[in-house]
DNA sequence: AATGAAACTGGACCACGGTCCGGTTAAGGT
DNA sequence: ACCTTAACCGGACCGTGGTCCAGTTTCATT
């Protein structure tokens, strides 16, 4: 099973007074297991929750399963699951919190040519290779919980990786306006479109790799 | 008010035996306003309900508009919303089939440098100004109108615009994956990435603009 | 004008995401 | 051990998107 076992990620922001979990703060280093102080009762039905949902995603898949089944199955009330979770794509969000951070501990403080020491290029490069594979592994859950359109580009994650990509992209073009290359390469990783071009239309990934490391290329190429 | 009027873009294929409206076919160029020959009454019905969602959108902002809201202000029940328009997104598409048809004629067959006649880089340049640009101006709309990820890419429309671009690509790269790029030129031009960058993060608009000309520029610099 | 069948209609109905709030419980101070 | 309080809990409740189907309307045929 795939799935998160504590850390943070939740984000309620309610019309409350209260500021009890932790927002996501992908972009710190340090990678202590937070789990930001929550009363030992919420923090157990936090983990039942996370457990019950995976477990229901792995047997309906991520699309045919309700909040109220995931609440009903970790044996705690609807309201629970939102309280904690804020809402369906939080909750999915969380699943997937393990492996991002795990992504983003790797092309932070990893070892080359993911990670520092390697040449920018390099970096660009295995960062696409890596965040393809990733994304096409659990495909259904970056599918399900893709927020609307409106929150699509805030998602603190998708955030964390962009800036990334445009650091890279500065060390390389120090002229460019890199902040827009690097939406437009972060574009090509989103996970509909993968999911579109490998499942749809039958792409195999070997051509998605290629496709990335054409467009770096290009993007990255010096008008020279 | 920005409305239809009446044309096509329904989309019902429903567990009837029927086939009663045109499923999209955005790529045909006969422009002929057609209105697949619907009975008398479903076709009233359908501009009141296209004029009632116009109007109400115009009052309450595409997102605040329901369904059953829209099908009591064309006094029609809620049903005969469903049995036109498939979904919500499919009512919200059709109101935009009107100027997506008109730029569709327009880079098929209108003048230069959108039409034929200029070099295809040209008309790539001018291709991604005018969608940049008709997006901008009915963004509320678009963002509604945008269906969940999974049909995203299959979306008519967006097809025929991705449809284009390929082809133009292969005049430009007869050697490369211009399916891929093409992908990657039009997830520039996506409504949720515009709307993020431009109202969310307060970029202008000619810097998106330029965003376009640099990034076309560099995908279709040949290496050498 | 009458008729039959296909197409359309409307509103009751359902499922699911999300909210609310009275009651409960954990945690820290005394 | 007890008290206070803020955080937490559960499940009743609501609105909305979407489905269903019995009844009605249109239109082609005769």
């Amino acid at each position: 099973m795939l799935y998160a076992g504590f850390m943070s990620a939740d984000l309620p922001l309610f019309p409350q007074p209260q500021e009890p979990l932790d927002t996501p703060r992908l972009l710190e280093v340090g990678s202590a297991p937070d789990e930001p102080c929550l009363r030992a009762d919420a923090a157990r039905n936090r983990a039942r929750l996370l457990e019950a949902a995976a477990e229901l995603i792995a047997e309906h898949g991520a699309a045919g399963v309700t909040m109220e089944a995931v609440a009903a199955a970790a044996g705690v009330g609807k309201g629970t699951v939102f309280r904690r979770f804020g809402d369906r794509t939080g909750l999915l969000t969380a699943l997937l919190d393990h492996s991002a951070r795990k992504l983003q501990a790797d092309f932070l403080g990893g070892p080359p040519p993911l990670g520092p020491g390697a040449p920018p290029v390099e970096r660009l490069h295995a960062f696409g290779r890596a965040v393809l594979y990733r994304t096409a592994e659990q495909l259904d859950l970056h599918l399900a919980a893709q927020p609307e359109p409106t929150r699509r580009f805030s998602h603190p994650a998708r955030r964390g990786l962009h800036t990334h990509v445009t650091m890279l992209l500065r060390q390389i073009l120090p002229d460019a306006d890199c902040d827009l290359l690097a939406q437009t390469l972060m574009a090509y990783l989103d996970p509909a479109l993968i999911n579109h071009l490998n499942r749809q239309c039958g792409m195999p990934m070997e051509r998605l790799e290629n496709g990335w490391t054409d467009l770096v290329a290009r993007v990255t190429s010096t008008g020279t």
